[in-house]
RNA sequence: GCCCGGGUGGUGUAGUCCGGCCUAACAUGCGGGCCUGUCGAGCCCGCGCCUCGGGUUCAAAUCCCGGCCCGGGCGCCA
């Protein structure tokens, strides 16, 4: 058979998934982990365990052979091995199937005890997961979320490709603390400072100068904010996008349309990996309800909170709001001063601006707004709150040479993920988060 | 960063309030033994733990102070 890599003469990868009735009665080679070994004397069960999912390796004490038996029965639990045997349907099998190996190699032995059990018989703290990720993200249930999490990329590419986005890469590395309000990380950049970018949002702006007009851009944002929560990490993916000669509504309406899409792909898509963590997905009708600041302000007011106009909205006034509003919803029309200075703001009322947040029950999944064009009012902008222009050189510079009209928002992945799988904490949806006091692994 | 709660075998818990009967318990695990249909296998024997530093006391896992670490809530957060 020849290997699905090379094109060479290799015995192709088969997954314990993949074996079905055309299987029984054949030899197959399996790979994977041993997850458990349940020894009865005359008879031993082997569970391997591969990424897809697992199979019963069945040695019958006068079947099999006498120093493979002996062998199988003192393996440890998590080592590699390699089984080479028979398909052997058996009703009183998991799935109907056993294999009776001819043969079992030790790829890589174990040590014990594991740092935690792979089998879930005793459950582990998050933290004590994190130390041990590797061996944690070995249970089905934990690999599923970054199953899912890929299908979820996934389809956020399709669907902006599909709607004529260009994906970027901007830069990381960057030389001011640009936008002002959060802290940022610095780092040595040769012989001068430099800092880890907090947002694309400037380089997706001059790719609107730059006539690219529809931009996609997934990648890491850095944030040195000293918070200490459920949904916030210090290094996190977002979804960005920018889209010219369109105002907030017309962007609304891409983000609205891809959270529906990526709802009906991960069903489509991921309907094992969705039964693994025990999630069943309902697709959200689009349009989302669209809720005024104003109106949002006055729901928190009159259940009690204390909520000053002008500002952003609590923890507390926000899930106060989040008991009438479960699902996904956008507040909108948020006041000028609560939003960074290249909001556009009404011209009928330049107290408010065209921005949005969008929300799932509380928690902010991404946020947006068309975004000002014109130079002077930029600059003017800046000004308001208290941003030095000329920090924004190679920046300003695109606005004075044919800026369109553009608007654009940035999507938090991994706060997506846990809107998607209702997971309790960010860190639960990132392989290896970065937090507070974590750095490692 | 603030407030509150916590740190006990590899893992997850009990014990701490009310100091002594804790030579620290249970589950899982690990090592050994028995067992031919397990799938949370079962049974027997064994192994392994009080976060660190200081204090109080005849006596500290237990009380007090400080450090470190963790959890929950909040703040900060394009």
């Amino acid at each position: 058979m020849a290997c699905k890599i090379c094109g060479g003469e290799v015995e192709m990868r088969k997954y314990t998934a993949e074996i079905c009735e055309e299987d029984f009665g054949k030899e197959i080679e399996l790979y994977g982990w041993v997850h458990e070994i349940r020894d009865l004397g005359g008879l031993v069960f082997l569970v391997l365990r591969d990424r897809e999912g697992f199979a019963q390796i069945t040695l019958p004490k006068k079947v099999v052979d006498r120093e493979l038996f002996k062998k199988a029965r003192k393996l440890r639990r998590e080592s590699v091995i390699k089984v080479f045997g028979q398909v052997k349907e058996e009703k009183k099998a998991p799935n109907g199937f056993e294999i009776i190996p001819r043969e079992i190699e030790i790829l890589n032995v174990s040590d014990a005890p594991l740092p935690l059990e792979v089998t879930e018989k005793v459950p582990a703290e998050l933290d004590t997961r994190l130390d041990n990720r590797f061996m944690d993200l070995r249970k089905p249930k934990i690999q599923a979320i970054f199953r899912v999490r890929h299908a979820v990329v996934q389809a956020l590419r399709e669907f902006f490709d599909r709607h004529g986005f260009i994906e970027v890469q901007t830069p990381k590395i960057v030389s001011t603390a640009t936008e002002g309000g959060t802290e940022l990380f610095p780092i040595s950049y040769f012989e001068r400072e430099a800092f880890l970018n907090q947002s694309p949002q400037l380089y997706k702006q001059t790719l609107m100068a730059a006539g690219f007009e529809k931009v996609l851009e997934i990648g890491p944002i850095f944030r040195a904010e000293e918070h200490n929560t459920v949904r916030h990490l210090n290094e996190a993916i977002s979804v960005d996008i920018e889209v010219s000669f369109v105002d907030h509504e017309g962007v609304m309406r891409y983000l609205e349309e891809a959270v529906r899409e990526v709802y009906e792909k991960v069903n489509e898509r991921c309907e094992r990996y969705l039964g693994w963590i025990g999630v069943d997905l309902e697709v959200p009708d689009t349009p989302f309800e669209r809720l005024s600041y104003d109106d949002a302000v006055e729901i928190a007011r009159k259940k009690g909170e204390d909520v000053n106009w002008g500002e952003d909205l609590s923890t507390s006034a926000l899930k106060l709001i989040a008991e009438d509003y479960g699902g996904y919803y956008f507040i909108v029309d948020w006041p000028t001063e609560s939003k960074p200075f290249y909001a556009m703001p009404y011209e009928s009322d330049p107290e408010i601006s065209k921005t949005f947040d969008l929300m799932k029950g509380w928690i902010e999944i991404a946020s947006g707004a068309q975004r000002i064009h014109k130079y002077d009012l930029l600059v003017k902008r800046m000004r308001d709150q208290g941003l030095s222009p000329e920090n924004f050189g190679f920046y300003l510079e695109t606005f004075r040479y044919g800026m369109p009209p553009h608007a654009g928002w940035g999507m938090g992945l991994d706060r997506l993920m846990m809107a998607i799988l209702g997971l309790q904490n960010i860190r639960e949806a990132v392989l290896f988060p970065r937090d507070r006091h974590r750095l490692v692994p």
